[in-house]
DNA sequence: TAAATAGTGTCTATTAGACAGTATGTT
DNA sequence: AACATACTGTCTAATAGACACTATTTA
């Protein structure tokens, strides 16, 4: 029993006492808390990063973590409270700018999952429904706004705890860091990741710490994502409203950390109906170390991508 | 800002008061509930049925629902509430036996989305979490236990208002049932349900109305169902732990609402790797109709299937 | 000029699906 | 006996991926 119908009619015939009480009278039951946490990615130099902020008192302080606050109960929806705050954490909100408003109008917005162990924060049982965002670049959270405590943070520093760390050598079946440990169950991919020391940039990249269960959420937000442009033409958003074929196949290498074939990728993406459309126009310059000036596409029509774009196979896959 | 970083050190530095406060004390903050919905399904007859309950209270007096429940703040996780809420449903919990402890062993359990319009329940804000479950045949809930309001629905007649609706006539844009408005920006399938009026056994379905958004959470259910069984070996759920090949694709038959072709079927499942394995022994009889005895299996070890079962393309998926 | 890249053509192995055929059951 | 069904064989069209080639741009 206590189910959502057996709580209240005006008389409890039923002896659902707790559920009923709490129906009219929350204060009586076990307090719960609700929130939002955003996993926003987004392409920087061709690597992705997260968006992440520092928490600064305890518990969990100095670490940072996914951003996100309550729900504001009786006013919001879930959807728009995973807007709210993507907004107010990249600053893009107190900007109010039109570039702003547009950049904000691109960004792809789901539901990943719902996140409620007991003990997953320290102070009270707290209930998070995670969202996975993609944006194009955003720029820098800017210092002095509520956003200062934010940054975007390259997701390769996450997945390797130190540039080629030993356990890559050892046959020890465990995980080499937090986050790949957390992804175990569900991502096969980790080990990889990132092509060795330093990513494309270069940048030496510190070993960050998530606070609560956000190392597993940022792993789920990956698999989902790298799922998600398999079928779905929603690459694009991580781009502006006119991209060439090797931006977008920079994104899928990005996303997948995997060399694809830029020919066959070309030919493919083409052949899906509705993926992208023509803009006519070509793009202003050529690749940074040469070639032709590739041609402009947009976004098309299609929700689906049918036949999809399937990753390389992997041996590991089955398990 | 008030993110969940942001709630408490033990000085509020920040004036983020209402988060703040809630943290500690949440009686300040506006209430919220969470709640714990299941969508289960199972095959009856050849036929996909879904476990609802009947309200016996306003709002939606009368009205079917989905089962659920409030979570146990501070107790348990949200999988162990979907889990505790299917078997006090399905008074599989209550029996205790054997029998049916291994029968809840089989089911399958997954999170599906979380639904949290403030408006979805008239009486306050409520964030339910909803989840998935494929079970095997299960026993009808006894009467006289916790479980005597709850019953198996065959799916179709949730897709049907009335068999053979005139609206499948008439060149409106709207959807033929509330059911299908709901799914129609996901699902594009609907329409072509059941195969007309009635469906294998040829019961008779009543018109059955959904409580609260229920009938947009089953219609979610059913796309991710749908979905799940062309990449996961997950169909196995819905049956016992020996079964055939033909039994197997009455499930994707069911599931899926389309004829699939038993051979390309057939070669297809024991092509994939890791899908099913032989136990060595063969069914008891043939076919109803006749034919020969087919030769058991048993889930195997895949987590993936690789290459995946696709579903017959439609043209209308693009959209 | 050298090197890298955009885009196209072509070949091959794999796969989905249509169809046929045989053996084995049921009514 | 008539018929439905399990399972296997074979053919064809579509697809993924490897490779090669050109034209165009940057350094």
């Amino acid at each position: 029993m206590s189910t959502e119908q057996q709580y209240p009619g005006p008389t409890p015939e039923r002896p659902g006492e707790q559920a009923f009480l709490a129906a009219y009278d929350p204060r009586a039951f076990a307090p719960v808390a609700v929130t939002v946490d955003v996993v926003a990615l987004t392409l920087r130099d061709g690597a992705l990063h997260v968006l992440l902020v520092e928490r600064g008192g305890p518990p969990f302080q100095g670490c940072w973590a996914l951003p996100g606050g309550f729900l504001r109960a009786g006013q919001e929806d879930l959807d728009t409270a995973a807007a709210r705050e993507l907004a107010e954490e990249t600053g893009l909100a107190a900007a109010g700018s039109p570039e702003a408003a547009s950049l904000l109008g691109r960004v792809h917005l789901e539901q990943l999952g719902t996140y409620g162990a007991p003990d997953r924060d320290p102070r009270m049982h707290v209930v998070s429904v995670a969202y996975l965002a993609f944006a194009p670049d955003l720029p820098d959270p800017k210092a002095g706004t509520d956003a200062s405590a934010a940054a975007w943070h390259p997701v390769s520093a996450l997945l390797h705890p130190s540039p080629l760390s030993p356990s890559e050598l050892s046959p020890s079946p465990e995980a080499a860091s937090p986050l790949e440990a957390a992804a175990a169950d569900t991502a096969r991919r980790a080990g990889a990741h990132g092509g060795g020391p330093g990513t494309a940039d270069g940048s030496p990249q510190a070993v960050v710490e998530l606070a609560f269960d956000h190392a597993r959420i940022l792993a789920d937000a990956l698999d989902r994502a790298r799922a998600k442009l398999e079928y779905s033409p929603l690459a694009t958003a991580f781009l502006r409203h006119d991209f060439t074929i090797p931006e977008l196949r920079a994104v899928y290498e990005a996303v997948w950390d995997e060399k694809l074939h830029p020919g066959n990728f070309h030919r493919k993406v083409l052949s899906v109906p509705g993926f992208v459309e023509s803009t006519g126009t070509t793009a202003e310059r050529g690749g940074s170390k040469g070639g032709p000036r590739a041609r402009n596409y947009r976004t098309g029509d299609a929700h689906l991508l049918h036949p999809a774009l399937l990753r390389p196979a992997r041996e590991e896959e089955i398990r």
